[in-house]
RNA sequence: GCCGAAGUGGCGGAAUGGUAGACGCGGCGGUCUCAAAAACCGUUGGGAGUUAAAUCCCGUGUCGGUUCGAAUCCGACCUUCGGCACCA
């Protein structure tokens, strides 16, 4: 007995969905072949981390993607929809520390689980082709892929400063750093200068721009693009020769070259190298206090924007060259050691930044461009805008955008700068010093510097006995049996590299891999790609955006250009379902408020979950979780359930009405329409909205007799495919019950399909709607006067646009509304509405 | 601060220039039952009006505008969410 206020099932959902998820594995329902005939359809949803337990987010994400793959493949495409687990990353690696579970362990044990309960959705997933990111088949061509890289000059080692989670104790990529917290624990990340190894992103940054030859959503692309950042400006020399170094000049970069006459100091990265050497010692102490200050720093207290502008002096100077002026040179944390060059060049009447600077440390402030009406006068505030060149020299009374392009011309003539682009994204740290996740495949040799693993040797495989301690050392830099090794090049002992890859390496190709996933002699079968990729239709979480979709297309641009691909870009159209909340938050294993679908599923079925969640609304929207209306879903199965199996002869004891027949046959084409259209474009909430209308005019349909057996069958038929994509258990088990065993309906014979495969009714094609039998013959006008709604008339939907405004003149409750007023106008939507204009 | 999206009944939402509230939940009334649950039928934005109806008015965050007609387009503002943010 269901408990008190919840829906009883009529049918028996357990039995009947393990029946057919049974069923469809041994018959191979969904097994992908690349020699079907049919068009391809690479349908790809984001694989999920294999956290343990998949939750009703993870019912949200995966069942849309289900539901629009499997419409895809009823509309008639051969379907390649596959799931895999991306399986390294530090939640194994702290369960290990934690609770002394193997990561391998740990992980393999998750995934055995989740891809159960993904298998109790009633999901199309292909698990011959299942991708498992730590299996050493998997790794070992991100080794390979990162060798080709290195080759190519795509992979590089640099001393640099990095973000540095305490917490996670390892460096992250700028894309892992929210707010400058830590995007796994919000830990606040602080600065470390380390040898790491990057990947060359920034090589691909204005291809990168280019979002034309994919159909993206607005919002991903402007994403992007802002994350990119590309500004154009000129990198300008400050001579520095008075202080005899080696280094003559001083180089910044501006995007306001026009204001170069109104520079009154220069500002260095507390980070710049050049810091030491141009300190004067008398001015020494104070500097290294400042820096090592700034370095003491977390980025969200350094690049906190309402914080005072602070710096030292530090005794140097350096000379504008195209007024010989000599300005002061100070240390200031505002400047940042990655963007640009390090330094800027203060302009205070003209960067509000400059200006509080200024302002602070009395420097002075020259007005260069003059805003309009100026007197002449000092500033209350910078003055951003363009305006008239002043004090600038052979450039005065110039509009400030000619000047800018007159003056970068005037110093490239005089070799002192020249134009470039700065981008505001930077280079891919893939360094991680963790153990779960792909050795880097490099030896340091003290004679040979760093050697790449041969090829041959790959994979570098992680030591098992690995001991996992608390201690936030790597336990692969501690595993002496790990780390050394021969140097591959001359034979003596050398140190292999004991960073991993970020996981996001793993991410960037799998979509590749799964074309050919038991290739053994290289990462993917070209033919494979070749036939299935790029991915038609991508479908995963907007949280994407900066990271893995630009990893991900920076990996296509570079392996192109490596003659491994012959496509630009991964994932042509891109769709991003929203996220479930739980009571207005993320839902997270950390936070406690994950909702588990078991117990629904338990209850109501896979089914009934499936529809209940895509009907929450729209599925691009998410929203918080709820299951009030989970009965109504449950109700509405039922009600189909019962009206596909009523004994439909009954009707035969009626005559045949053709007007009854009629509105049934529209109603079909209808829905047909409306569904088609709606899972088109993801609307999966209005298209269940359509069907349960059907359902309902079906009952109606039945109610009022007039149509026969034939009739009835047919529609229902139709409903039963229409609903497949959405529930496919029930649809299966209907279309079997309603004696849909025979062989073919809407394939091609060619397709090697058995006759099992071939009665199934996700082997048929969705049917086609008819114009003619959907169409209206008789619609309401709706007659307006004056804007406002007065009555409504039932008209021929032939009706001519004269009949219709007579027709609506002549109705009775109009007259009212317009007695004593002069008609000014009639305004006539065909079929639809007459707006009366009257005065 | 800049850029973008959103704001509609008690609730999830539908309608993207033409009947606001499709579809569903919940509520209310009824049928069945000893009773309840389930199921089924009816009803359900607010107000005025009437024995009952007809009918009328108000209503899509706020205020204005464009239009014969605005949830929808435009302007300003408020709120929420997302992105970027000392990027020179």
């Amino acid at each position: 007995m269901a408990a008190a206020g919840t829906t009883e099932q009529r049918y028996d959902h357990k039995e009947i969905e393990s029946k057919w998820q049974e069923r469809w594995a041994r018959d191979g329902l969904y097994r992908v072949r690349d020699d079907d005939p049919r068009p391809k359809w690479y349908e790809l949803h984001m694989y999920p981390y294999p956290s343990g337990d998949l939750h009703i987010g993870h019912w949200y994400a995966m069942s849309g993607a289900d539901v629009h793959a499997r419409f895809r493949r009823m509309q008639g495409y051969n379907v390649l929809h596959p799931m895999g687990f991306d399986a390294f990353g530090l939640n194994a690696e702290n369960a290990a520390i934690q609770r002394g579970i193997h990561p391998y362990r740990w992980t393999m044990d998750n995934i055995k689980h989740m891809r159960e309960q993904l298998k109790s959705m009633g999901t199309i997933y292909d698990w011959d082709r299942e991708i498992i990111t730590c299996d050493p088949s998997y790794y070992r061509w991100n080794q390979w892929l990162f060798l080709q890289l290195y080759k190519a000059g795509l992979a590089y080692r640099a001393h640099a400063p990095v973000n540095w989670c305490p917490s996670c104790v390892t460096v992250l990529a700028n894309e892992q750093v929210i707010d400058g917290l830590c995007e796994r624990c919000d830990t606040p990340v602080t600065q470390r200068d380390m040898n790491q190894w990057f990947f060359r992103i920034t090589r691909y940054a204005d291809e990168l721009l280019d979002h034309s030859k994919m159909d993206w959503p607005d919002r991903l692309n402007t994403m992007q693009t802002n994350w990119i950042g590309r500004s154009e400006g000129v990198e300008i020399d400050f001579d520095i020769s008075e202080h005899g170094l080696k280094e003559k000049t001083l180089r910044t970069f501006t995007t306001r070259i026009d204001t170069i006459y109104g520079v009154t100091f220069v500002v260095l990265a507390p980070e710049h190298p050049l810091v030491d050497a141009l300190t004067a010692p008398e001015r020494k102490a104070e500097v290294d206090a400042y820096v090592e200050a700034a370095r003491r720093q977390t980025d969200i207290q350094r690049l906190s924007t309402d914080k005072e502008k602070t710096g030292v002096l530090t005794g140097a100077f350096c000379v504008n060259q195209l007024n010989g002026e000599r300005v002061p040179i100070l240390v200031g944390d505002y400047v940042l050691l990655t963007y640009g060059t390090g330094v800027v060049m203060g302009v205070p009447a003209h960067d509000q930044r400059d200006f509080e600077f200024a302002t602070r440390y009395g420097l002075p402030i020259r007005v260069v461009v003059a805003p309009p009406d100026w007197d002449g006068g000092a500033l209350a505030e910078a003055y951003t805008e363009e305006g008239a060149q002043v004090n600038s020299a052979e450039f005065d009374g110039l509009p400030s955008a000619d000047g800018m392009q007159r003056i970068a011309a005037h110093i490239e003539a005089q070799g002192w700068g020249h134009r470039t682009v700065n981008y505001r994204m930077r280079d891919w740290l893939i360094s991680r010093q963790r153990y779960w996740g792909t050795p880097i495949p490099m030896i340091h040799c003290e004679r040979c510097g760093t050697v790449p693993v041969p090829e041959d040797d790959l994979p570098v495989v992680l030591p098992e006995d690995a001991e996992f301690l608390p201690t936030g050392e790597s336990p692969l830099a501690l595993h002496q049996g790990f780390v050394n090794v021969e140097c591959p090049q001359c034979g003596q002992g050398a140190k292999r590299e004991t960073d991993t890859m970020d996981t996001f390496v793993d991410s960037s190709w799998y979509f590749l891999r799964y074309t050919s996933p038991d290739t053994h002699d290289r990462p993917f079968d070209p033919e494979a790609v070749r036939r299935w990729n790029p991915v038609d239709q991508y479908t995963g979480g907007v949280e994407h955006a900066v990271m893995h979709l630009l990893y991900a297309r920076f990996f296509v641009k570079a392996l192109r250009d490596l003659g491994l691909l012959d496509f630009d870009e991964p994932f042509v159209r891109l769709f991003n379902q929203g996220t479930i909340l739980a009571n207005h938050q993320k839902m997270s294993k950390s936070r406690g408020n994950v909702i588990a679908p078991d117990s629904y599923v338990e209850t109501f079925g896979a089914d009934t979950i499936r529809c209940y969640l895509m009907f929450l609304g729209p599925w691009e929207q998410g929203g918080d979780w709820s299951d009030s209306g989970i009965n109504g879903m449950a109700r509405w199965m039922n009600r189909v359930w019962e009206l596909a199996q009523r004994d439909a002869r009954q009707l035969d004891d009626f005559p045949r009405d053709e007007a009854a027949v009629r509105d049934l046959k529209r109603s079909v084409h209808k829905t047909i329409r409306r569904v088609t259209d709606d899972m088109e474009r993801f609307k999966f909430n209005t298209a269940l909205a359509a069907l349960m209308e059907y359902t309902n005019s079906l009952n109606q349909a039945w109610e009022r007799k007039g149509i026969v057996s034939e009739d009835w069958n047919d529609a229902v038929e139709k409903l039963l495919l229409l609903l497949a994509p959405l529930a496919p258990h029930i649809a299966e088990e209907l279309w079997e019950r309603t004696g849909h065993r025979r062989v073919g309906a809407g394939l091609k014979s060619s397709t090697k399909l058995d006759r099992h495969q071939l009665s199934s009714v996700h082997s048929q094609s969705l049917p086609d709607w008819d114009a003619a039998l959907a169409a209206d013959d008789v619609v309401t006008l709706v007659v307006q006067v004056n804007g406002r709604v007065r009555d409504k008339i039932e008209v021929p939907a032939s009706v001519s646009e004269d009949e219709a405004k007579a027709t609506a003149l002549a109705s009775q409750r109009v007259a009212a509304h317009i007695e004593g007023k002069q008609i000014a106008r009639v305004i006539y939507v065909p079929g639809r509405l007459v707006n009366i204009v009257a005065r």
